[in-house]
DNA sequence: ATGAAACATGAATACTGATTCATATTTCAA
DNA sequence: TTGAAATATGAATCAGTATTCATGTTTCAT
C-alpha cells in the first residue's frame, strides 16, 4: 500500500534491508531502467507485492540508495582523513580512500552518477554538500598556509571530478590495473602540477 | 521499415535532420526515457512514422548523438589548441574551448554523459580514444621538458575529469557564474598544483 | 513528362513493467 | 494465550510507448 513506513518487527526490518541490498544489486548491475521491480524482488527472495510495503516507488528505493552512498563515502573518507598530519596528506589519503570504496562497493558509485539522469535534485544536493564541505577544508589549509591560496570551491570540484573519473576508469572499467600508481601520479600532480 | 539507410533526396537529407536536431532537444531536455518518439516527430513536426525511416531504433538516434558529441567535441578542443606556443597554454585554453562548448550545446554534453547508462560502449569508446589521443600530447610534451615528467594516461584520465566535472558545476548548473574565473583558477591549480 | 523509387502518414499492434488489492499469514504487546 | 496490527502474496489492473504496416504522396533521373 505504498507506505514507505519504517517496519516495526523484526522480520520487517531484515524484509526491508533484504529488498534494499537486493535493489542496490539489480539497479547497479543493470541500470534504474532495466532493473525491474520483479528482479529485485526476486533477488530478494520476496513476492512482488512486498516491496511497495517498504518503498512507495522505484524511485524511492533509488533515492536511499544515493542517500546511503553519500553518508558512506562521507564516513569512510572521513575516515581516511582524520589523522594526516597535514592537508596534502589528507588529499592523499581521500582519493586512495575513495578508490578504495568504489572498488568495494561499485553498484553504489554507479547508482550515484546515474542519479544525475533519474532524480536530479538528490544528485545535485549529495555533490553541492560535499563540495560545500570539502572546500571549507581546503579554505581552512589555505590560510593556514599548507596550501597555495587559491579558489577553494573551484579546488574543490576540480578535485572531486579527478576521484570520479580515475575512479571510473581505473576502477570500474579495468580494475586490475595498480590503485596505488594510480594515487601517486594523481596526487603528484595535485600537489605540484604539470609545470616543469 | 527500419532502415537508417542515408537519405536520397534533398527532402529526406532534411528530414533526417530536423529529426536529429528534435531528438538531441527532447533527449538532452528530459533524458533518455523520458523522450518519447512521439515527443521527437511531434517536435521535429513530423508524423510518427517518419523516424523510423531514418533510424532504425531510439537507441540508434541515441548513438548518433553521441557520435556528433564526440566529433565536435574534438573539432572544438582541436581547434582553440592549434595555435598555443606550449601544452601549458594548450591546457588552459582547451579547458576554456570545452566549456564554452558545453555552454553552446549543453543537450549534447547531457546525452554523451547518459551514455555510459544506455550505450556503455559508445560511451567508453569515446572516452577511451579521446584519453589516448590526449595522453600522447601529454607525453609528448613531457619529453620535450614542457612539462614535468608523470604518466601520462592517468594525467589525461584526471584532466578530462576536471573538465567534466567543472563544465557540470559551473555551466550546466550555473551558467551566471564567470567560465574565465573557473578556467583561471583550475588552471593555476592544473599548473602548480596545491603545494605552497 | 513520367513512373519507379523514396518518402510520409498515423492508426493499429505488441509488449513491458509499475502499481494495486483482496486475501492469507505472522508477529508481539498485553 | 490472543487478537489487532504488521507483514506477505501474486494475480489482476493500468498505463505508456516503441515499433510496424498498409496506404498515400512526392521526388527526380531518364
Amino acid at each position: 500500500m505504498s507506505t514507505n513506513a519504517y517496519p516495526r518487527t523484526k522480520r520487517g526490518i531484515a524484509r526491508r534491508e533484504q529488498i534494499l541490498r537486493a535493489a542496490e544489486a539489480m539497479i547497479g548491475a543493470q541500470g534504474f531502467s532495466a532493473a525491474s521491480i520483479a528482479d529485485i524482488t526476486r533477488h530478494a527472495k520476496t513476492a512482488l507485492g512486498t516491496f511497495y510495503i517498504y518503498f512507495s516507488s522505484k524511485e524511492d528505493v533509488f533515492r536511499e540508495l544515493v542517500l546511503e552512498m553519500g553518508q558512506l563515502t562521507r564516513a569512510v573518507v572521513t575516515e581516511a582523513v582524520t589523522d594526516a598530519p597535514n592537508r596534502l596528506d589528507a588529499e592523499r589519503a581521500g582519493l586512495k580512500a575513495f578508490l578504495r570504496f568504489v572498488a568495494e562497493r561499485p553498484s553504489l558509485y554507479r547508482i550515484v552518477e546515474e542519479a544525475r539522469f533519474i532524480d536530479a535534485e538528490a544528485y545535485k544536493a549529495y555533490f553541492t554538500s560535499f563540495a560545500k564541505a570539502y572546500a571549507v577544508q581546503l579554505s581552512e589549509a589555505a590560510a593556514a598556509g599548507e596550501l597555495r591560496p587559491g579558489d577553494a570551491e573551484v579546488r574543490a570540484w576540480a578535485l572531486m571530478g579527478i576521484a570520479k573519473t580515475l575512479g571510473e576508469r581505473y576502477v570500474l572499467w579495468d580494475d586490475t590495473s595498480d590503485i596505488d600508481h594510480v594515487v601517486d601520479e594523481a596526487f603528484a600532480m595535485i600537489r605540484d602540477g604539470l609545470a616543469p
